[in-house]
DNA sequence: TTGAAAGCGATACCAA
DNA sequence: TTGGTATCGCTTTCAA
């Protein structure tokens, strides 16, 4: 069994003061080399590694970041697209010496879990997930002076904040207007929980790239709720059994597109041959490709990008507190979606036959 | 802006000491219930909340729990399935007052971020994900005395440790038997890496499926990497074109079977109708079912349930060490695999007019 | 260039 | 039932 050692020991083995031996290994300079590299060959012969919650103590800095990943109370799911993002955030984190913090928690009380995480000083700044229409968790998190950053907008909110978003609005418009630009007039959207930002800057691409072309939204046409896989395949049943159903579908996230595919299969359709499109994208980018892109392989290395962009600009606000700029104005970043349409989303063009309008 | 307090401004502004306002919050028997009330009353107007770092310096528990998430270092992709397995893992800490780290760590030094994340003391316990044939780190963390649950096995280590793992051996030696028992005769095997353990263990229960009815096991029809969409399309593309082309996919993960349908769409033929039949299976469970049960939503939720299991078993081993009781013996857990055959997977008889043999 | 000592914010032992 | 004080392991200020 391997017992771990600590400063004090280390300093005694070598003869030194604590003071010197931190500062050695810190890299402070009024160490000689001699000594730095005594100290180094020690620290590294006995694999000594400083305690963290003793340094976090002294310093007041945790090296720790949060991420709070809403967990469905209804259907216990989380999103799995959450997966790439803190890939490519987790990345970026240890990249810089920082740990990551998980917290997993029920939709419903979410303003407490970040207030509480705030309030113990376990972590030195958090990302803020899936934000609502208007989001209580900013002004509060702006009330504890903790640095955040947002994933997402919240567009009731009246001051400035940090976030970092994709520009939905346009990628709904413009994935609508390329399904209007083939034909298409009946089009389904399968969108987020309402009181979702996101959903809600969605809905309004949708239904401008429909205005555009004189087209009003069918209220019919239009859903809301968990993107789950069942979700999408009650959904697209209900309306493709109707008198008048859609020829495509533009659904907001992967997993409700697997259950829209598999109600196609069940109403004895095809998908992507004789009746229906189906666009899904994820929950920051969209797609357009000419070619043979694995559809999911692209969705999942934006997210991941996406990530590891919240993560940089959260640690350099961090950094630049830490260095008293503060009043260096939020940081504001918007991700102008790239349209993708792989292999996997299906053929582009409805068959004639089952075109209507 | 809200500045949080410590004790000491607590127990000043109380006219207590500090013992007696810790006490009082940390439900001690000695404090009498008048104290403890007033107490109790000013924590909550002060929203006061104990410093963690402050306070597992003090008892020497951290109360955190680090899970070491393996990004690929070639394809920078994360198995999603791990999203499920830290949602359910993730409720199980919140429910103890337990927080979550969590490393993201490239697959090719994960034996020194182990010993990083054991040594610096910064966690309670830790999970083990993915072990290989004969997994060092398992060893590794004996030596260093902390306390950690493997998420699967490790055949090639002699000595007991904790352990949950699925059944991987006789869940796809059902699952090859199913299809064999329907008339197929060239079933492919697109497994995980062949360092992995499950891989290994997966291989066997194949091939012993095939041995049962007297087939050998074709070496072309078998193929092992990391479980990327894309590995799944160009292995089934390879197989589908040769002359003697597989009716039938065993796939290890639900990713490369995206790839595998992309790949049978690709060739002309139609998934499940008159060519193949894919079943996939995702890092835990198996697939059995009659009806209409969502595939991917059913995979989930039992990965989901290993993760809470895993937790509970960790946190369990942690209280009986709390308590001396470090001679129990360790704990293992075989979940045997179900098998669930759903919708999505397509129907089970392929047409007659391709099935060879 | 080095070291002694005072924090950091809690817990826990020992007295009162 | 309460309070004083040492302690956890490290950083950091101040003196030498």
């Amino acid at each position: 069994m391997i017992s771990c050692m600590n400063l004090k020991q280390l300093s005694e083995k070598l003869g030194l003061s604590q003071t010197t031996v931190s500062r050695a290994l810190n890299g402070y300079p009024e160490v000689s080399e001699a000594t730095r590299h005594k100290v180094r060959k020690a620290a590294e012969a006995h694999s000594y590694r400083p305690n963290t919650r003793a340094k976090s103590l002294a310093t007041g800095r945790s090296m720790t970041i949060a991420h709070v990943v809403p967990v469905s109370s209804k259907h216990e799911m989380v999103n799995p697209i959450f997966a790439d993002f803190i890939a490519g955030a987790g990345e970026e984190y240890s990249r810089a010496g920082y740990d990551l913090l998980l917290s997993v928690v029920a939709d419903s009380d979410h303003e407490r879990v970040y207030r509480d995480i705030a309030t113990r000083q376990v972590v030195d700044g958090l990302i803020v997930q899936a934000p609502t229409l208007t989001d209580t968790r900013i002004p509060m998190l702006q009330d504890l002076d903790i640095p955040f950053v947002v994933h997402g907008r919240s567009s009731g909110i009246i001051g400035a904040y940090n976030w970092l978003d994709v520009n939905n609005r346009r990628a709904f418009e413009r994935a609508t207007g390329l399904l209007l630009d083939l034909g298409h007039r009946r089009i389904a959207l399968l969108n987020g929980l309402a009181t979702m930002d996101f959903a809600h800057r969605r809905n309004d691409g949708y239904t401008r790239a429909l205005l555009e072309r004189g087209i009003a939204a069918d209220p019919e046409l239009i859903a809301h709720d968990e993107m789950t896989e069942n979700y999408g395949f009650e959904v697209a049943r209900r309306m493709l059994s109707t008198s008048n159903p859609p020829t495509a579908f533009v659904v907001s996230s992967i997993i409700p597109a697997i259950g829209v595919r598999r109600a196609i299969n069940k109403a004895g359709l095809v998908f992507g041959r004789d009746v229906s499109i189906v666009i899904h994208d994820d929950d920051l980018s969209y797609f357009r490709n000419t070619g043979d892109v694995p559809l999911f392989t692209a969705v999942r290395s934006s997210v991941r990008e996406a990530g590891q962009r919240c993560a940089a600009m959260l640690l350099e606000i961090i950094r630049r507190r830490e260095e008293g700029l503060r009043n260096e104005g939020p940081m504001q970043t918007l991700m102008e979606a790239e349209l993708t349409i792989g292999q996997s989303t299906g053929p582009l063009i409805p068959s004639a036959a089952k075109l209507r309008s």
